[in-house]
DNA sequence: CCTTGTTAAATTATCGATAATCGATAATAT
DNA sequence: ATATTATCGATTATCGATAATTTAACAAGG
């Protein structure tokens, strides 16, 4: 019994459910900083705001406690997670060392195919006119440079870890004009991988990890 | 308004939850391959085993979807994951290069105080007479020896890093006796940690890992 | 004989309401 | 006056029941 018989090997995939609905949106409204940390959300607010029962609300807050842009107090509920340089600053660092990995096994994979979806989330970066999609297109570009790799789980963790520094990036936006998302060094990014120099690739990749957290964090402690 | 005045400074540990109850429960369960891979997990007869409404037992099962133990079909409900070779040797790779970078940064800052942490948990090692106690307490030791790195967020992946590994230990140990999780290869690695080399005490750990993954996925492989 | 459509059973997902918990405040006692 | 206890309001956590979805079995038709 094949799931889609209509486009055999693609596969449907399946319209979102309420709760993953309602965590997109909220995870948005996180690591674009519209709201702020520590800010506490509660239950019966978002039911009301989506016209749905908590139920479904309580599953979607569980999966940002997982992903640890909220935290959750017990019997209290659960408040954005607070911006921490620490956790910015080992959670980047980490970044560094399995996104270089990542890049260089996907590089010995990398096939044109692969090479146009880079592109087209490149296209998206430039033409993002909001924070919330520059960020859904930056997301996709350095996806799309790691899925050839063909390591699910560290590529399922760096995601993670990326949406935890986001928040940071989108903080800094919000409050100053600095390290603006440089479309330019993306775009030298993937001419790197499709040279092929690994070395020169991965060295490549932790400046551009390190520059932006580095100013993401000078920004946070400057107030 | 302190948490706990009678025992200033200790604070109370906040009994855990029911949903928190119940994933250590079908957690343990999992990892020591009680139940079998691609078991179906329905709502109801948990709910029924713990004697609660299926609301908590939900809750309990989306940490466990959080954690990869177990995978979710939307309207399908929960399966315990099948057990791939692939999984396991993504998983311990990457175990080997976090573990060893965190257990060198520990290094640094080992105490006396951390040193009967570990040796705790070596005793509960050697004294352990079921599989579910002998994991707790090879968990602790791993975590004892990672702890002083003052790395958490590396120190969590690692540890639902480890748990995906366990339950491939825990199935070989259900199937035939090779492997058993040998005392004198902690005794030695905490031995190096407190010697103070960290190349010879990574490239041990380096070998620790790989060579318990490689005996699994043999063992895995031969049926 | 195979396919297709229909129904029934089982299970998940959601709902509305209740119980449990917490923080703050008021009341009481020392 | 201070410290302890009791009550209140707000919110989370849980419950029991319903709606939605899937699966399997079966019947009708080609």
């Amino acid at each position: 019994m094949p799931v889609n018989t209509a486009f055999p090997g693609i596969g449907i995939q399946p319209s979102p459910s309420i709760p993953e609905r309602i965590a997109a949106v909220l995870r948005r409204d996180i690591v674009t900083a519209e709201i702020d940390p520590d800010t506490a959300i509660k239950q019966i607010h978002i039911a009301q705001r989506f016209g749905v029962s908590q139920a479904p609300v309580r599953e979607a807050l569980n999966q940002l406690i997982a992903e640890h842009l909220v935290v959750h107090y017990p019997n209290k509920g659960v408040r954005v997670a607070p911006l921490l340089a620490a956790e910015l600053q080992e959670a980047a660092s980490l970044r560094v060392t399995l996104e270089t990995e990542l890049v260089r096994k996907a590089m010995v994979n990398f096939t044109d195919a692969d090479a146009v979806v880079a592109e087209t989330a490149l296209d998206r970066i430039g033409k993002a006119n909001n924070v919330g999609d520059l960020m859904a297109a930056h997301e996709a570009f350095h996806d799309a440079i790691y899925e050839p790799a063909g390591a699910p789980i560290t590529l399922d963790i760096v995601q993670g870890l990326r949406a935890r520094c986001s928040r940071y990036l989108g903080f800094m936006w919000k409050h100053s004009d600095k390290g603006r998302l440089s479309f330019s060094e993306h775009r030298k990014l993937l001419d790197l991988v499709l040279a092929g120099d690994a070395d020169k690739t991965a060295s490549f990749l932790r400046e551009h990890i390190s520059a932006s957290t580095d100013a993401t964090v000078t920004c946070l402690e400057g107030r």
